[in-house]
DNA sequence: AAGACGAAAGTGGTTGA
DNA sequence: TCAACAACTTTCGTCTT
């Protein structure tokens, strides 16, 4: 086992350690996690602890471990041993039945792990996510199974929601619709589960930045990389013009981008930057409309059209 | 014919009482 | 917990190139 110096987010040294729970907590920038130090002891008393929340009356265990979409739950399997106990003496039988509760639930936490881990690869790697961000899906993921988050919840919605935040630190976004695509699960399901789980681990993220999703959304439209750094200006603009705050950071991204394509000569139909941002072509129409209220870019976009004429 | 533009109605999520 | 609200979408008709 070896311990981190630094947070590997900002580099800085003030760590917390906590022991029990297995993790490293930078007082900087938030939540590092060291997942050598998975700790499965006595998991078992956070399950009992905020196991009271409405839920059915019979026991759940841990993450409802459906396996593909068959609901092989992990609950079917404790209740049918739950059953057996019930034939024997109460008070002998109940050590056994915490040390069983708490072996069972530690192998389902590593099994648990094993699979959604492997779930997390194949979704990273179709979206071809950077290591760094792989790695970190994997520690806020082992996080979330710790503290039971994921029951009442698909691993795989939380595998995506932990990738989803893992890409916003890393200012990498990729958009829900992406996950979405790369996982099969519900857009808006992800969005409840990474907030949740956010939240939950106090993991705390930047709004994302409109400026990390030009250089994708460039690069699909196959637009010159100085119409790229246009769209970018533009940005610094709009956000100085406080055009960005409320308004979804992809819309700006494709708005940006297309008028930088018009004034560049490089023309794209609002219908393509639409798709490649995952926008409706009105969205990118409001938001261009107001890129040429709020900065006066229609003289330049004139200029461009002159230099068309001749 | 295709793209751009705008209006109107609908949807899902956030917020504040 | 529910209603109001803003952002975004869908759909459709009209105008421009």
């Amino acid at each position: 086992m070896y311990f981190v110096k630094k947070c590997s987010e900002c580099g800085s040294e003030s760590l917390f350690i906590n022991r029990e729970k297995g993790e490293i907590i930078c007082r900087d920038c938030g939540l590092v996690v060291e997942d050598k130090m998975v700790e499965f002891g006595q998991e078992w008393r956070e399950f009992e602890g905020d196991g009271g929340g409405g839920e059915e009356s019979r026991r759940r265990t841990g993450a409802p471990m459906t396996y593909t979409q068959f609901d092989q739950g992990l609950g079917t399997e404790v209740g049918q041993k739950a059953d057996l106990f019930q034939l024997g003496a109460k008070d002998r039988n109940k050590f056994f039945r915490l040390r069983k509760w708490q072996y069972r639930i530690s192998t389902a936490i590593e099994r648990n792990l094993k699979l959604a881990l492997a779930e997390l690869k194949r979704v990273s790697s179709y979206l071809k996510l950077p290591k760094m961000v792989e790695e970190e899906a994997a520690m806020i993921y082992t996080q979330a199974v710790q503290r039971g988050l994921v029951r009442g919840r698909s691993m795989e919605s939380v595998v995506s929601g932990a990738l989803y935040a893992a890409c916003r630190r890393h200012e990498v976004p990729r958009t829900l619709d992406e996950l979405s695509e790369a996982s099969s699960i519900e857009k808006k399901e992800i969005g409840r589960t990474y907030r949740f789980v956010t939240r939950e681990l106090g993991i705390t993220i930047l709004p994302s930045n409109p400026a990390d999703y030009i250089a994708r959304f460039a690069s699909s439209l196959k637009l010159q990389p100085d119409t790229q750094s246009k769209a970018v200006e533009i940005l610094e603009e709009a956000q100085h013009a406080e055009l960005t705050s409320g308004r979804g950071p992809t819309g700006i991204a494709a708005a940006a981008l297309y008028v930088a394509a018009l004034m560049h000569g490089e023309k794209r139909t609002q219908r393509e930057v639409a798709d490649v941002a995952g926008v409706t072509e009105v969205t990118i129409r409001n938001r261009y409309k107001e890129l040429l209220d709020k900065l006066k870019l229609d003289k330049e976009l004139k200029k461009q059209k002159k230099k068309k004429g001749r």
